[in-house]
DNA sequence: ACTCCTATAGAACGATGTTCCATTACAGTA
DNA sequence: TACTGTAATGGAACATCGTTCTATAGGAGT
């Protein structure tokens, strides 16, 4: 559709952005190449050009949203018990704020998206900064003395179960935050 | 393909057995209209005047699931404490055990499948066989007495976010099934 | 043996991801 | 200012997707 072509270097962060946009807005349905070259303005060939197709633009955004992700509930300050609880509410707003990140990062089985090595990784240092809480609540005495990668994953699965519910709309709580801080309370009475 | 004509009575199983199986195998990639009728060994039209499209077959196969899924939690026995371990065991093996049906259920937004308000009731109905057994752990002193649906909601998302992320092989634990007891441990104390 | 219901095969439509190709706009250089 | 080469563009094309329509014919009940 566009008129005048679009700088080079300007492509790849209207796709982008514009890809995230659609996940907004539309969610999967709307998600096309087509779809998101129209709304970034760009020829639908420059997604295959920049990205290597769909799956390409796919990967970006899952790195940038663990990067994001990792940032969000990176905590250190000399109240642990502090930094625990309010890396557990960074991580729910996290996702309710990026829905379309969050959802390809977790949610969704894309079409034969498979994260490369690196991209794993990347997801993977987003969980060390939930171990590294663990492991300061552990030496602080709040947390009973397991593999800190262990209850790290479990803090993880049931945060992340309850954001998942959450977008799916199935939530029989009688208050949506309010449950999360009892999720997240009993987390912190459990582990001790 | 199929040489012979299917008899009407026997259209409908075929084709739920095949879409499991074929989700099953392999994944959602497989699943496709023409792929569940061909192995279904029936006319990829019958699925259209049995089913209404590829979404009927979805809805039928999400409220089968959560008949299944009912049916496995259910406890009633003296022991609640007993009771909610193992609830909670027998919700992952349902999962793992049934990953095709779980993904319906839980983790795909399916294409354009929003599940009708009686199967959204289905649903609830599994809901409600946790919120039971919650029930009877707080009158037996179990469980601290809050809203006996928000513990439960807890309860499930925890489990269910175990559950998703070991789908998506994003597990550090150094074991999935121990730290999946913690995760019940730390549960059963927390709500204490 | 006849009739009616319906399962079947196949064409067709729009939309999808993807590839190929000719055109041409634009930036850097002479 | 004129030129040249990179690359963004538009469009056709392919296989496959869900879906609809139609004509054919199989099979059960009378």
């Amino acid at each position: 559709m566009p008129n005048n072509r679009t700088p080079s270097l300007l492509i790849a962060p209207e796709v982008l952005s514009a890809a995230v946009a659609i996940l907004d807005d539309e969610g999967l349905d709307g998600f096309t190449v087509r779809a998101i070259a129209k709304r970034a303005n760009v020829a639908p060939m420059a997604i295959y050009n920049h990205f290597g197709g769909v799956n390409g633009v796919i990967e970006e955004l899952w790195n940038r949203g663990f990067e994001m992700l990792r940032v969000a509930i990176t905590r250190h300050s000399g109240d642990v018990e502090g930094d625990f609880l309010s890396a557990g509410l960074a991580y729910r707003r996290f996702a309710l704020e990026n829905r379309g990140l969050y959802r390809i990062m977790f949610l969704q089985t894309f079409r034969n998206f498979e994260p490369s090595p690196a991209s794993a990784q990347l997801a993977a240092g987003a969980f060390q900064a939930l171990v590294a809480i663990v492991e300061r609540c552990q030496e602080a005495g709040l947390f009973v003395h397991s593999r800190p990668s262990d209850a790290a994953q479990v803090i993880w699965a049931s945060c992340h179960g309850y954001v998942a519910l959450d977008m799916h709309s199935v939530n029989f709580a009688s208050d949506a935050d309010d449950a999360y801080l009892m999720l997240l309370e009993t987390l912190r009475r459990g582990l001790r």
